[in-house]
DNA sequence: ATTGGTTTCGGGTACGTACCCGTAAATATA
DNA sequence: TATATTTACGGGTACGTACCCGAAACCAAT
């Protein structure tokens, strides 16, 4: 069952560029083919007989070309394989382009998404020399309404892309829905919108990443003991979450591990609720050895065991977040998995980038990697 | 004693932008500064009364303009905030910038360095629309005068930077101090020369990097018992293999484990000289129980195990290759540890590139992560 | 043949910077 | 004072593409 996991995998992962034949021999040895014959729009008009402007209708599909020299022109494009030069056309042409985003509101519950907009916010600097404006707009995790009204405010704008945290799976679905009609480029990140179209889904690949966190739980594990999983979150249908306790569950499955699985959900996040249910939890439970966090709120959990004296309990979670950091070098909790939000954000704002200015496809789903955090390595963590 | 190193650390880890009052509300709340207000030298120069050809003279600090303007027009560089436009700058310069990187061949032995030449490519690929040439040099990881050889012949080609693989640190240093005297700044990967001028040094933090190792290895090894460390390697003046060793017995100082560390090495890389000399070894050791190799040749004591019926040995090595990637699978490899050797060829290019095109400064360390890679999470390994 | 309309195309300028070339001004020399 | 030499600067063109504007060329109807 595994196994066809992996050759199913082997779809998404990046094919290396093969890069054989590398002779050897201590002369100088090329490989990048000299490129230095680059024919411009220039040429192109030169070799069919018409005007540079005419060239420059065909390109860009504009009308006022004859059937005959349009194909005339795009053979000699496709046989010169033309490249176009992003540089001066971006210099030309003066139109900005109009890029939204719409993610969570950092909040002082969690600065998770503190990263994404980082990863953002360098795409933009890398990319506004194109004539390239991004747009934030910040929805409340808490608060659906929010999230609508942002939507509607983007579809004022008129943006040429928009790139989205669908946390709302039935709100996300309409602004989607709208922006097909519109369109408009769409990019999701950190979690997916099941059978939506979309130009692109950068993020975790959920199951697996619950099984990496059953693997690194087990591996200090007894046997026959008992392994706690807890959810927090307000969220009731998060979808997300069942994607990694399924993971999760998986992993004892394929090892037949006889290992008891208790699962708690803790509807309100604040650290009262989370000491009543947990103590509550533990009290029933006293021999459980483990406890899997699902999402980034771990820290909450790694104080309540610190409070409780409970040293004891190996500690999973998720996210490189400030508090989980400071668990982590304590030794509260034994590893972080994460799925570098930063260059989720920054991939995505790429995507449409590529997409919109460059024109060239994009890979329609790009699984980030699954990284494992401990007190030894946190420090070079790039997020 | 680690408490300082965390200390010590800090200062290299890049400061994450603070992202903070983000407001609450409704409203779209915008982040990013309106930049639209963006002048370039033909405003200079209307306000120094000069004309823009000496405007560029002082952007460019060439000669014949005199320090009064130069002054003048300096001041309103800075009061603008002046921020060159590289697509109008590398458009108009006709002139393509040469870059050198020399890198161990991609050999039978190992295709450990087929990841940092895509990384190589890579760049070139992103940069080469700026006008930038990459010429690619290999020399031989088993003979020093391949690398003296393909030095010579970079040094003729007169190019305006480099990117290195200091594998032979007396040889690196000759080619080091003649970059030195022609002013053309030198990028390492990988490993570095200590007390070498450099632009920037960017890999791994080797000392860590064992230190990781250890804690992964200890994991789930019960007390009391051996470890064996196995470096193999024809180079005799290893200086990487030491500090990864001295971080991974650091590990067991600080943890005051009482561990016993057999140390082997092994001078031929050939499967035959590992055979007998792991096969010595275990013998007048039987009760080693986990092994670490501290470099990429994990997979050739992989599968000495493997033919040796040993699963009972936990083993952990390095980098992502594809024998490695095998054993992992198999289970007969239970962690590798990764600096991300494509990134290291990316970063080390887009380094010169900022150098010399964009006239930024980077960074004179840039440590990689130290990614740890296990069965379950290989599938989406960004190398 | 003339008019009006449409289709098809070319000239030319602009984007922001680099840099050649020529020249006025400043200074030195006779 | 006249001339040579240096210094300081401006005009103008080019990079490769975008796109406005206008103008042929063609067609159809009067």
């Amino acid at each position: 069952m595994i196994q066809d996991f992996w050759n199913e995998k082997a779809l998404f992962v990046k094919d290396s560029e093969k890069i054989s034949n590398i002779l050897p021999g201590s002369a100088l040895t090329r490989i990048m083919k000299d490129e230095n014959t680059h024919y411009g729009v220039k040429e192109i008009a030169r070799r069919a007989n018409v005007s540079i402007a005419t060239v420059d209708r065909v390109i860009h599909n504009r009308p006022g070309v004859s059937e005959k020299t349009k194909k005339k022109i795009n053979d000699i494009i496709i046989e010169l394989d033309y490249q176009p030069n992003v540089l001066a056309s971006r210099l030309a042409s003066r139109k900005i382009i109009s890029l939204a985003v719409l993610i969570p509101r950092v909040s002082e519950e969690t600065d998770f998404w503190e990263a994404p907009l980082r990863g953002v916010m360098r795409a933009e600097s890398e990319i506004k020399k194109y004539g390239i404006q991004v747009l934030p707009f910040f929805f409340d995790l808490n608060d659906k309404h929010s999230f609508t009204e942002q939507a509607e405010l983007i579809l004022k704008k008129e943006v040429q892309g928009i790139l989205l945290a669908p946390s709302f799976i039935e709100e996300s679905r309409q602004l989607i829905t709208a922006c097909q009609k519109l369109k408009i480029p769409v990019v999701f990140i950190d979690s997916n919108v099941p059978e939506q179209d979309n130009l692109c889904y950068i993020g975790p690949h959920l199951f697996q990443s619950g099984y990496v966190g059953a693997k690194l739980l087990t591996y200090r594990l007894k046997e026959n003991h008992k392994v706690l999983v807890v959810n927090i979150s307000k969220e009731k249908d998060n979808y997300s979450y069942l994607q990694i306790e399924d993971g999760f569950r998986s992993y004892f499955k394929d090892h037949s591990q006889p290992c008891e699985i208790i699962r708690i959900d803790i509807k309100d996040t604040d650290k009262l609720s989370v000491t009543k249910d947990l103590t509550r939890v533990l009290f029933e439970h006293p021999d459980i050895e483990a406890i899997f966090v699902t999402n980034s709120r771990v820290f909450s959990v790694a104080s309540f065991l610190e409070n409780a004296g409970r040293k004891d309990i190996s500690l999973i979670g998720y996210d490189f977040l400030k508090e989980n950091i400071r668990f982590l070098k304590e030794g509260m909790i034994d590893f972080l998995i994460c799925h570098k939000p930063e260059e989720q954000g920054f991939r995505g704002l790429m995507a449409l980038y590529q997409t919109l200015v460059l024109g060239s496809p994009v890979e329609k789903v790009h699984f980030m990697p699954i990284d494992i955090i401990t007190k030894e390595n946190q420090a070079f963590y790039q997020n």
